[in-house]
RNA sequence: GCGGGUGUAGCACAGUGGUAGUGCAGCGGCUUCCCAAGCCGCCUACGUGGGUUCGAUUCCCAUCACCCGCUCCA
């Protein structure tokens, strides 16, 4: 399918229009149109009631408990403080100055890895002596090479670096390694110094050990000549670390100063978080249960691109489910199961769409295990991430807690009562004691398919594309352009039409339609020849037609005409809206 | 953020240093008893801002947006 007739068909019938338009646009921002706001509040209207409603039985056949908020979008920034948002957005950013590189890089993904010869330096203490005093010789014969930290361990990453500075001098069979300074965990923040074997290949053959350091390029205590670039290798190319914060900023209140700055949230689930107790107090829900909410997030996209996927404003569909840790990896698996199936439900065809388990090295450092349901788009070769079903443990509770000051744990009130008390033998404060911790009071775990509104929007349209033939009025097949959308997320349902504009076959028509809007986004269109008719609904989606002809006239009956098969049949006009709620509940 | 490309009507394309056409779509009418038919009429554009020039849609510069690659996507 090709990317630029759908984007042209979407603005061509109003699905989605560039931001701000008429002043030449806005990089990352898109709207929705008449249709593009129908189909998208369908496919939210059709989560919320999927998901917080009548969510599909739990694991053990039992009733799920979910409710919903709806937050702010500015909140107190401490909220970013204990997420990690106000950190762990300012990724700073490296760049190569040489010409033909120009690579970009995250400056906490880069790191040095310095080869010494052997018995130059024996520890870490001795590293900084050099650095601060170098010898002459050691100086010489010292390099520095940076690597780039995407996955594997630190450590085989430091093994591959010193195998091609090993290569690139004709040492030959890079062989073991030696690790000094504890575990990987110890190192993996401030570098570590290991011995690396190898032979070099000179003259007289002599066996060779390299004493080595490893450390992030971030903080490491370097003259600003070493730093080379992971990718082109030369030397001191790098730039200083830039921030780039991907939060947006905006100040409450009409000073713009320090203090009121606060910042578009860039997640919807820290809205739930900070509400947990409050939903608790306020409810009577008992773990476990869910709290959804479905609204805008922003962020700073350094460079948005592939229509609205990466679009800086944006809407989530975001449950938190809090559950008890014990349980929490049969929630995980029934909230992987259950999103991919609505996706498949709606009408993505399955080998498009691709849960893919996270491997460990790229859980963010709060989850557990993570899920991306993700599609396949026309405009990427690799699948794209639709939603991520993470378990985050009890990370962000525990984050608000320490931050916040305020109790977020959960008591088993119904356990409790049933406990047997008389082991703590009337010891209040035994029975205090147990009372405080597990099984009856815990930080619960929460287990959050967080999905994205506009990128599922974007699946949908990318799927429902179709081009297909249909005969012309001569019998001809004729090219038909068809968006072959579910009829519970088609914009419009049914068009009316009446077959012609007179002997009162408009007057029935309209009666119909009146009859039909009040349940559903029905169009009534007595414009040009049917045929037309017919592929201009084909054209958005619409999945079915009644056409009021002659006959009707005679005997109260209209044809159906179905969108994907063309197959026309009759029935009473009085049954039509039963008809359809037929359809639209298979 | 870097490199490359593109920018003329709603869409797809022509074209020119003297301010622009075509097809489809859209709108109005006639005609039409089932799949983009026909006839008549109508509407709509040189992304934006500078510069050069008597005059710029055309040449130059900047900017914005989109596309491709790199990068990023906590």
């Amino acid at each position: 399918m090709d990317m630029e007739k759908l984007v042209a068909l979407c603005k061509r019938r109003g699905f989605i229009f560039q931001s701000s338009e008429i002043y030449g646009g806005i990089n990352g921002f898109w709207d929705y149109g008449p249709l593009g706001v129908e189909l998208k509040k369908n496919i939210k209207d059709a989560w919320w009631q999927d998901m917080v409603r009548n969510p599909p039985p739990g694991p053990d056949g039992q009733e799920i408990q979910m409710v919903g908020v709806d937050c702010s979008i500015i909140m107190n920034p401490k909220v970013w403080v204990a997420s990690g948002h106000a950190a762990g957005f300012q990724d700073p950013m490296v760049a190569c100055t040489k010409e033909g590189c120009k690579k970009l890089f995250r400056a906490d993904k880069v790191w040095l890895v310095t080869i010494w010869p052997r018995g130059t330096v024996t520890n870490r203490a001795e590293v900084e002596n050099q650095r601060a005093k170098p010898t002459i010789a050691a100086a010489a014969r010292s390099t520095t090479v940076a690597v780039q930290l995407d996955e594997g361990s630190v450590i085989a990453q430091a093994e591959g670096a010193v195998r091609a500075y090993g290569q690139k001098n004709n040492v030959i069979a890079f062989k073991n390694y030696t690790v000094d300074g504890g575990s990987e965990s110890a190192f993996a923040s401030q570098g570590i110094f290991f011995r690396a074997r190898g032979r070099e290949h000179v003259a007289e053959a002599e066996r060779y050990d390299f004493d080595c350091v490893l450390e992030p390029l971030v903080g490491a205590s370097y003259a600003s000549g070493v730093k080379p670039c992971p990718i082109c290798h030369t030397a001191a190319a790098l730039t200083e670390p830039r921030a780039f914060n991907l939060m947006f900023e905006s100040h409450a209140g009409a000073i713009q100063s320090e203090e009121n700055k606060v910042y578009l949230r860039p997640e919807t689930a820290q809205g739930i978080f900070v509400n947990f107790k409050n939903v608790l107090d306020s409810t009577r829900l008992k773990l476990p249960f869910g709290i959804a909410q479905i609204g805008k997030a922003f962020r700073n996209e350094i460079n948005p691109r592939n229509y609205t996927f990466r679009s800086r404003e944006f809407e989530q569909m975001e449950i938190e489910f809090f559950c008890h840790p014990d349980e929490s990896m049969k929630w995980y698996e029934y909230w992987r199961d259950v999103r991919k199936a609505w996706y498949v439900k709606l009408g993505i065809k399955s080998d498009k769409l691709r849960p893919r388990e996270q491997g460990r090295e790229e859980l963010a450092h709060y989850s557990i295990g993570t899920t991306d349901i993700e599609y396949l788009f026309p405009f990427s070769s690799e699948p794209q991430e639709l939603e991520g079903v993470a378990h985050r443990g009890d990370y962000d509770l525990t984050q608000h807690m320490k931050h916040s000051g305020k109790d977020l744990t959960y008591f088993e009130e119904e356990l409790w009562a049933k406990a047997d008390k008389s082991i703590y033998g009337g010891d209040k404060k035994k029975e205090q004691e147990a009372k405080s911790k597990l099984p009856y009071r815990y930080v619960p775990h929460v287990i959050e398919p967080s999905a994205g509104a506009d990128r599922f929007t974007l699946a949908v349209l990318c799927e429902a594309y179709c081009e297909d033939q249909a005969p012309d009025e001569k019998g001809v097949l004729q090219d038909r352009v068809v968006m072959k959308f579910h009829p519970r997320l088609a914009p419009i349902k049914a068009a009316i039409l009446p077959l012609v504009n007179k002997e009162g076959m408009p007057e029935i028509a309209q009666k119909l339609y009146r009859e039909l809007k009040q349940h559903w986004n029905v169009f009534y269109d007595d414009g040009g020849a049917i045929g037309r008719r017919y592929r201009r609904q084909d054209e958005i989606g619409t999945p079915w037609c009644f056409t009021i002809d002659g006959q009707t006239l005679v005997d109260q009956t209209v044809t159906l005409r179905d969108r994907d098969t063309l197959k026309q049949e009759r029935l009473p006009i009085a049954e039509v809206a039963a008809e359809m709620r037929r359809r639209l509940q298979t």
